[in-house]
DNA sequence: TTGATTTTGGACCACTCGGTCCTTATTTAT
DNA sequence: ATAAATAAGGACCGAGTGGTCCAAAATCAA
């Protein structure tokens, strides 16, 4: 086997590279010859590699939940505690992922908007990523009490969808222009909730 | 004057359709031929009354802002306190404004999404309708700590900024397939951050 | 009725879209 | 060297895009 020419290019690297274009740019936006260009390959190795548009999408998506909730769960065996994990991830909404100018998001939550519920696959897919994240958050929630940072009475999994809606409307709000402080205030008022 | 062929259409109701349309649909999911068809009008007289695709987009956004800002003041007036106009206005969201199966949530923080700051123009009537809702829900909110029902020590330019935030959190998750019962325990969550 | 004026319908345009397919280049096993 | 196998380049396709333009229809004032 391993008969003929063999790959000239980092299959992982290309998928990486075109999901951070799908996440600044969104689905419909990215044409395939943007894909092309930045993933730095021709049009017969994506089709190949890649089914096509559609399915490195979905890829994408994957990629991006598995990426996230393991970043999300380092972070939190980081923090010194679980209040201040919550807190640096809802103050980090500011920090735009280091994406330069383009204030990306979150690639769920983009992907939640401009499909909404016209896709059922999709819509499964974030579906999904979202109660992944509402899974971190409510260990964190379920910490924090333990802790003594956060109200005991609460029920952790209303907080953990409190917590994650709130991610969303920050997300929006960066996109819609916020700037760092205003997203700071508003963050705080959020982390009140939790008292 | 008055010379020549009547207009046969009703141009508030037309620029009313298409309104809704990108509201479903955002911007460059809808096709010309879509509006067109759903305006109920040819392509010269769309060209003729509405310059451009753009064009009617943006006034599409300024209606919905005058609209939705009119609507809100309407329903804090008839509301029996601010806080529950601020209840309802958060409950509201799963009500998804009769668009039926769709899900549409709210043209301003879906174009917010959708063009982000990639757009001067749309950047700028996002942030003042953005600004502009801020203010309605500002004016609640003192109302609302005059009425002894939201603490009076917290800053009420917070607490509005605070609220459309998570306005635009809930319609994210709303898009997302959450369903009534999740987004009034979250709005509670939220509503418990006013006391 | 006639001429001016405006709307309307639709042909037409250049361009982009995602995707297919055929040819050529490059590598490995024999 | 040769055959097999795979990758890469790019011509090509049908459909759809937003937008232009012209001729026909309809209405008004005279």
């Amino acid at each position: 086997m391993n008969i003929g020419r063999p790959i000239e290019f980092d299959r992982a690297l290309a998928l990486d590279h075109a999901q951070h274009l799908f996440w600044r740019k969104g689905y419909s936006d990215t044409s395939l010859a943007d894909l092309l260009a930045v993933m730095g390959l021709s049009k017969s190795s994506f089709y190949q590699t890649f089914k096509s548009k559609r399915e490195i999408f979905e890829q994408s998506i994957q990629l991006y939940l598995a990426e996230r909730t393991a970043l999300m769960r380092d972070k939190l065996e980081a923090s010194p505690s679980a209040y201040e994990f919550i807190a640096s991830m809802l103050y980090g909404v500011s920090e735009n992922s280091g994406a330069g100018e383009y204030r990306v998001g979150c690639l769920i939550m983009n992907t939640a908007c401009e499909f909404a519920q016209t896709d059922k696959t999709i819509a499964r897919a974030v579906a999904e990523s979202i109660n992944a994240f509402v899974e971190v958050f409510k260990e964190a929630v379920v910490l924090g009490q333990q802790q003594g940072d956060i109200s005991p009475d609460k029920n952790p999994d209303d907080l953990a969808r409190f917590l994650i809606t709130n991610m969303g409307g920050l997300n929006v709000a960066f996109k819609a222009g916020a700037n760092a402080t205003t997203i700071k205030k508003t963050a705080d008022v959020m982390l009140s909730a939790l008292k």
